[in-house]
DNA sequence: CTTCGTGTAGAAAACGTTAACTATGCTGCC
DNA sequence: GGCAGCATAGTTAACGTTTTCTACACGAAG
């Protein structure tokens, strides 16, 4: 009763979780018995464990992750960052991520930028104070920011020198002598690929529908493509390539000016499938029949490519093996060397071929 | 030089991030200093501030957030869980979530359960053990676990009691004594309007192709279309009720076997658009046209609606909506009253007809 | 009957912040 | 000249864990 605070006079923290001190006491045993019923790595006797269980389910305790990881426990948590998460291709990479990562009895953090990047460094920094196990980055870059690369490289050492690892994903690599893993699919050689495919089918003038110009899955995508157009012969038509954004509408409204315009193409090849899905109601609005008045092709191969009709010819890339590849090669790497140089993976792609296609001379 | 630890000599973290500490002794002030720079909350002299900007920037300090977080300042995360990512539905709501919740500053943490209520319940413990600021769970539940709805409720609870909340979206309350906010729409009310269109279009028999069979997401729906046919006087038959999963390949599947059977009805009710999806698939198979052959009809209105041929008839459902809506209750409650009670919100849907379904006599 | 393990328990020092106190020069005023 | 008031700065006690390190019985062995 000497005691200073008295019972329900006036509580301090009432709304507050139980914590292991509580336990403790509840148990009437000490906060470090309680650590160690938790734990299981240190002997207990039979009598103190089972009051302490009691105690715990009593008292609805919880431990605190926070306090947990300043005193020294690994949080296990992984982080990714993307776009947005509506786009298909990158929730099947997400998918592929948090997959592995719950398989593992790792917790997932998300973040999106919207394509912006500024928030992408800003969310890279944020995961950093979060001590994630590792930050990765799925899809292409846009890259804006001023110092976008000098910044994201300090960001990459900072994790790195931290015990955490950077992975890119889906996008090109920062440097030789920058401390992170990447994991690639190729763009450029899909896209090859497919403007081959298209010129084999006797296609010499093709709309080439881009994503935004200074995006790195963009631009690789219209690199291989233009360089097709070399190997084949075919003159570089610049009024043949518009830039857009990777979505519906997006392909939608640049294929209907196109064709109001009256500009003269046998086939559009459309940065992404849903970008092609917009190309398909462009076409169908002007009454153009898919492929006999107007061939298209997609890149992704994502599971609306098969449902558009025609099914869409397209390029396959391995979203969600990217995804799990991404988070296996993070979460290896805790176990890694600290003069460790980095990782490197890439997927290849393929064309699958539909019926969106047809020869034309 | 009577310094115990000589400098250089056993550098006992070499690889962990600098502390604040460092920061500090770096610029020649106390600890204290460097965190008044950071929060700027409290008056600091020009030049203390200059030069600890400067170690800040040279040592590349970043702020430990679990001290942070264990020091009592609010963590600002936001969890929510999810079946899966690549599902459209669930991914726009969670960009609704994201969008929102990141609009207010605050991080967003995600689960995945892959419909497994035991794993739903896991995370959502781990989550109140990172003590998140709210946690919103996306989707149907699959009530399969014992004990999951008095688990449920004691988590919400515990939430609660916390300081946290439970957010419920898209799925059906727990309780009215659960401390947790609800936000809904009209699964019932959606199902019942389809089926009625379908009945005033003369389809007197239709497959109707549900969800698991323990899905709330799933029952309603198909409730909402029992109780139309009973308000049409059309007799209840149990065989054109088919369970199965909510992905294009069970739709498939399931239409598949039906037509292979040979049985008999002029429209399809899929419990989902890409359900429908798949119904399209089998229907091809069959030399079957939609809709003069079959009508079929969806839910959901995703953006794949539009793009299956015929456009797909579908009960539009506003997603990203019902996210921005969660996160918005979610952190409108931090500033709640102890003893409140809860928030319920209903959002209503609408059939959107396109071209799917023929009238049939 | 001492002495040494062995099994179990507690005390206390981290971990990296924040915030409530103190402490210290100043400035200006009576 | 002493002192209130102010602007800064530093000290230190939390926050809730984990993890040494120490302590204490209790048998067994010498």
């Amino acid at each position: 009763m000497a005691n200073s605070s008295a019972p329900g006079s006036g509580r301090r923290k009432s709304s507050s979780s139980p914590t292991l001190a509580d336990v403790a006491a509840h148990a009437g045993v000490s906060p470090a018995t309680v650590s160690r019923v938790l734990a299981g790595n240190y002997p207990v006797s039979r009598s103190a464990n089972q009051r302490v269980q009691r105690s715990i389910r009593e008292l609805n305790y919880s431990a605190n992750t926070h306090a947990r990881a300043l005193a020294g426990v690994q949080t296990k948590t992984i982080a990714f960052i993307l776009a947005d998460v509506r786009g298909q291709s990158f929730a099947d990479a997400a998918h592929g991520v948090e997959q592995e990562a719950s398989r593992r009895g790792w917790l997932s953090l998300i973040g999106t930028t919207q394509g912006d990047s500024e928030r992408e460094l800003a969310l890279v920094r944020l995961m950093r104070e979060q001590r994630a196990g590792a930050v990765i980055l799925i899809g292409g870059v846009t890259n804006e920011a001023v110092d976008y690369r000098a910044k994201m490289t300090d960001l990459a050492r900072s994790l790195h020198s931290a015990g955490s690892l950077l992975v890119l994903c889906g996008r090109p690599p920062l440097g030789d002598d920058v401390p992170s893993a990447v994991i690639e699919y190729d763009n450029e050689q899909g896209a090859y690929a497919m403007t081959s495919h298209l010129l084999s089918q006797g296609h010499r003038r093709t709309l080439f529908i881009a994503g935004p110009e200074r995006q790195s899955t963009s631009m690789q995508r219209l690199a291989g493509h233009r360089r097709a157009l070399h190997d084949f012969g075919v003159p570089d038509a610049p009024e043949l390539v518009e830039h857009g954004v990777f979505t519906r509408a997006s392909g939608y409204q640049l294929t209907k000016n196109r064709l109001a315009a009256g500009q003269d193409f046998t086939a559009v090849f459309a940065a992404t499938d849903v970008v092609a899905a917009g190309v398909y109601a462009a076409a169908a609005e002007f009454d153009l029949r898919v492929p006999e008045d107007l061939s298209v092709v997609g890149y992704d191969d994502v599971e609306l490519a098969q449902d558009l009709r025609p099914r869409l010819t397209s390029v396959h890339v391995p979203y969600e093996e990217l995804g799990r590849a991404a988070a296996n090669i993070a979460l290896d790497s805790q176990h890694q060397q600290p003069n460790w140089t980095g990782a490197h993976r890439l997927f290849t792609t393929h064309v699958v071929v539909r019926n969106s296609v047809t020869r034309r001379d």
